[in-house]
RNA sequence: GCCCGGAUGGUGGAAUUGGUAGACACGUUGGACUUAAAAUCCAAUGGCCAUUAUGGCUGUGCGGGUUCAAGUCCCGCUCCGGGUACCA
């Protein structure tokens, strides 16, 4: 008897594939569960060992939702539009297309050899022109969509009021007005451009170190382009309320929360001495409006020709030319040395009527706020910077009193330190504008402040959000094409549902053009359309980001074939929300915030039921492999490392070796292949190993021993369960039922708090316990065979057919644990004498606590404690500890 | 800088949320089987000290505190990981 694992894992997989043991139907009469993975794009490298970390999370729990009943909708799919495969045509010629299908075959092949359970006959494709038709489709509803504030929500464009201001400038102005409230825009944009990929990236795609993150290189720019906007900003407040409704973890909240980056304050009004033109800041405290002793704008403001003065208009002009060439990057590359201009000019301090000088700076950023600011270098830190490099006088008017110590105080209430926290008022009053916070608290003087501006109209209340347009267009080819046209007479006009999908044209270019236009401009057939009146237009050459397809995915797995419409209503309707979500942390923010945004538009329109599409997010922790380096920190290569007595050497040098963790890489010589581990030890160890590793949101680095470990566990399982000399058709014995019933509650239990290690864990320990006891009932190895499912199904269904049952285990329902066989009537006490614990006494749970007492003060073991002392104090938790207090 | 998360044996990690620290596994050591090795099975295994066994001390990054009792709670640090960064 063999443990023949390639062999059964074959048959089983083989078995559910053929049978479709794991497709499912809308079914209202049964309780649901939608449990979805980040589906991956399909590399050309194959599986790497973290994407089956979290599918076999997900399989798991399905495999055991499915055995508690629940119809369970568990697909897989492919994010496949992406860069590498037209890189790849762009060297080689193959179409990518090609590649794309190859890449897609070779993981689903790698996934199905894991034995995960999905239902395949809902297996998506983002560059099928059968699903992104519908992509395009759900882009004409961003575009016919704007977003009414007053309801909070989107409405159709056809609903937006037209105010009569607008309507009599005209049809163009109408035109233009429509335009700015659509959720989709086509606008010029400053966008970054990188000049390795040819393309535009998103702001989030440029790294902090001003490198592009998709090729690495520092080649990115920024230019104006003409680019499709998405206005998710309009959605800020509603995609931080829905955050609150949701089982995330508090730290993906926190970062969505960040992104959207919701502040409240105040706009202030400031007079300019010697114009007439108010200048309009924004600022979080107006309640620091006493300390102010300077303002700022951003270089690029609107009022500096009119703000800065003859004399000074030189030095202005060279500061801002030379803010205009820095890129942002720049600008907080040097984030510490602050620099500026002064304009000459003067504003008045509507509180107290002071002349402040107004500065241009390029730490103030247009494009939030109103691009200038009150400073008040006593209570924000940057402006304390700037006051100090530029010698501006710091005026202290919030008191930190003890909460700040006494040198700290001392030098914070000259001006001589920064205080941005709570405390108390001073040099803030005006009786004779009957404005007086002194002694007040900051919030108190927030609302006391806004609320004086607001009466006399010199600012208002006012929320600002860090999150902007989103830069929705890609000078790609592998992409989806937009469904747009541009007509010679500057009409834009989206493609009309019925002659949808725009397919991408054929082509044998697939470089860029300099010029930062898309390969489709040079598909002139395609790109070319007359209308019927004979008006020209030409198609819009920009694809979608890779972001789009991934946006909507989870709802066309739900009716995956449909042509008519993108999903059944009814369909939806019953499988939306989805239950649980898991991924990596990776897309934390920008795929995660994407989506709730299509969503909740969606939702708008009355095209989905639910108002957020993911109950349940969890991610799943990085995988990591141990890797080497030198005392100096030059890493080296793993199979040029060899280890003696736990100590690690370089083979060449023989120099000691620090052993780290870190990212598996080719470099390093570090990585996993999936296919090797299947190969060498079969799909059930892997999937066990990746769950016994540690818990699923931990990052944990790989080791072939711990492989070998679970794999040994499978062994001693498939030796002690498949050998019918250890199978009895006796009654089970009643340690063998408890320890069985305490598995069944423990792996279900976990499975439930996705703690999945520590349910492996239990497993061991019941089999262990079957080693020690030889013989176990058929039922009871039924039974664990059960549990062990929806772990190891391939061993779990060979187990099941060799005790004679019909396919397949993965289909029977899950074990009832049997309370009685778990009731504990004694209970053995650790006995402490003043916390320590000393020794131990099995009592009956139900024995009073006086007698308790008793029982261990007059044992024997205690009388060496109790020896000269006296008992102070005895504490008795039942069934879990006495602690005797002596003294 | 700010916001999260983390630190437990030689290693990966457990610990019912304040109640026996180190489950389970790897590794190591010893034993059984074998001509031998591998595989398998059994046993031991935090550190230190002691011993005739029973035993004692110590121990969850560091320093304080609360408590009969702290890996767990509170205060103050150190280091590591992730996110974010002149957002007024």
């Amino acid at each position: 008897m063999d443990f023949n694992f390639s062999e059964f894992e074959k048959k089983w997989q083989e078995h559910w594939l053929a049978n479709k043991v794991f497709s499912s139907e809308a079914d209202t009469s049964k309780p649901k569960f939608y449990c979805l993975d980040m589906f991956p794009y399909p590399s050309g490298a194959g599986l790497h060992v973290g994407h089956p970390e979290g599918y076999t999370a997900t399989d798991i729990i399905c495999r055991y939702k499915r055995a508690k009943g629940f119809n369970v909708l568990h697909p897989m799919g492919w994010d496949a539009f992406g860069l590498p495969a037209e890189q790849y045509a762009i060297q080689t010629g193959t179409h990518p297309a090609v590649t794309t299908q190859k890449n897609c075959d070779n993981f689903r092949r790698q996934i199905q050899s894991l034995g995960l359970s999905y239902d395949w006959d809902r297996e998506i494709n983002t560059t099928d022109p059968a699903y992104f038709k519908w992509t395009q489709w759900i882009f004409i509803r961003l575009y016919n969509t704007w977003f009414d504030k007053e309801l909070q929500k989107g409405r159709p464009i056809n609903e937006l009021p037209i105010p009569e201001n607008v309507s009599a400038r005209g049809s163009q102005a109408v035109r233009e007005y429509i335009e700015s409230k659509r959720l989709a825009y086509y606008d010029n944009a400053q966008v970054w451009w990188c000049n390795t990929c040819k393309t535009v990236c998103a702001n989030e795609e440029v790294l902090n170190d001003g490198s592009h993150e998709k090729c690495g290189t520092k080649e990115v720019e920024r230019r104006f382009l003409k680019q499709w906007m998405l206005r998710i900003p309009h959605y800020a407040e509603r995609l931080l309320n829905g955050l609150n409704q949701l089982d995330w973890p508090e730290g993906v909240k926190d970062m969505q929360r960040n992104w959207i980056g919701k502040s409240t304050g105040a706009e202030v009004d400031f007079n300019v001495e010697g114009i007439d033109e108010k200048l309009r800041v924004y600022t979080t405290r107006p309640d620091t409006l006493f300390g102010a002793t300077y303002m700022v704008i951003a270089p690029e403001h609107a009022l500096i020709n009119s703000i800065v003065t003859a004399d000074k208009k030189s030095e202005v002009d060279n500061y801002v030319r030379a803010a205009a060439l820095k890129s942002d990057l720049d600008r907080t590359e040097l984030s510490k040395e602050k620099t500026g201009v002064f304009t000459g000019r003067y504003a008045i301090n509507p509180l107290n009527g002071q002349q402040i000088p107004i500065w241009i700076a390029d730490y103030v950023l247009m494009g939030y706020g109103t691009g200038a600011i009150m400073a008040v270098p006593a209570h924000d830190t940057r402006d304390f910077e700037f006051a100090k490099t530029f010698d501006i006088p710091v005026v202290c008017i919030l008191d930190p009193k003890d909460q700040a110590d006494v040198e700290l105080r001392e030098k914070i209430l000259k001006g001589e330190a920064c205080w941005t926290d709570d405390g108390e008022y001073i040099n803030s009053s005006n009786p004779e504008l009957g404005l007086d916070i002194n002694g007040k608290s900051k919030s108190e003087g927030i609302a006391t402040v806004i609320k004086w501006l607001d009466e006399r109209n010199l600012g208002q209340a006012t929320v600002n959000y860090k999150i902007r347009d989103w830069l929705f267009s890609r000078q790609r080819y592998w992409g989806e094409p937009f469904p747009i046209i541009h007509w010679e007479d500057g009409e834009i006009s989206v493609v009309e549902d019925e002659n949808l999908p725009v397919e991408l044209p054929k082509t044998d270019k697939y470089q860029p053009s300099e010029s930062g236009e898309s390969p489709l401009a040079n598909a002139t057939d395609w790109l070319q359309v007359t209308d019927k009146n004979g008006r020209k237009g030409r198609r819009e050459t920009n694809t979608m980001p890779q972001w789009a397809g991934s946006c909507w995915y989870y709802l066309r797995y739900i009716d995956p074939k449909n042509d008519k419409e993108p999903f059944s209503k009814a369909k939806e309707n019953y499988w939306m929300p989805v239950d649980l979500y898991i991924g990596g942390a990776e897309h934390a923010v920008l795929h995660l915030l994407y989506s709730r945004f299509w969503h909740k538009v969606l939702f708008d329109l009355g095209i989905v039921s639910t108002d957020e599409p993911y109950k349940k997010l969890y991610n799943q922790g990085m995988i990591l492999a141990f890797a080497y380096e030198t005392a100096s920190g030059s890493k080296v290569p793993s199979d040029k490392v060899e280890e003696k007595d736990g100590k690690y050497f370089h083979i060449e040098t023989g120099e000691e070796l620090k052993q780290i963790v870190a990212k598996m890489s080719k470099s390093l010589k570090n990585v996993v292949n999936p296919d090797d581990v299947v190969d060498n030890y079969g799909a059930d160890s892997l999937r066990l190993y990746e769950m016994f590793m540690g818990p699923l949101d931990a990052t944990k680095p790989w080791t072939d021993t711990g492989v070998k470990g679970v794999f040994n566990f499978l062994k001693r399982v498939f030796y002690f369960f498949a050998d019918k000399n250890n199978i009895t058709d006796e009654a089970e014995n009643t340690e063998t039922l408890k320890a069985l019933h305490q598995t069944i509650k423990k792996v279900g239990q976990d499975i439930e708090d996705m703690k999945f290690n520590t349910a492996i864990s239990q497993m061991m320990i019941f089999t262990n316990h079957c080693y020690k006891v030889k013989k176990v009932s058929r039922e009871t190895a039924e039974t664990f065979a059960k549990v062990l499912a929806p772990y190891a199904p391939h061993l779990a269904e060979e187990l099941w057919s060799i005790y004679g049952n019909d396919p397949a285990i993965c289909q029977q329902p899950w074990p009832e644990v049997n309370e009685s066989y778990l009731v504990e009537n004694t209970f053995e006490y650790p006995v402490s004498f003043n916390g320590k614990m000393r020794f131990k006494l099995e009592l009956p749970v139900d024995m009073p606590k006086e007698e308790v007492e008793k029982a261990a003060t007059e044992h024997e073991n205690a009388q060496k404690w109790l020896e000269g002392k006296q008992i102070t104090k005895i504490i008795v938790v039942p069934k879990k500890i006495i602690n005797v207090v002596v003294r």
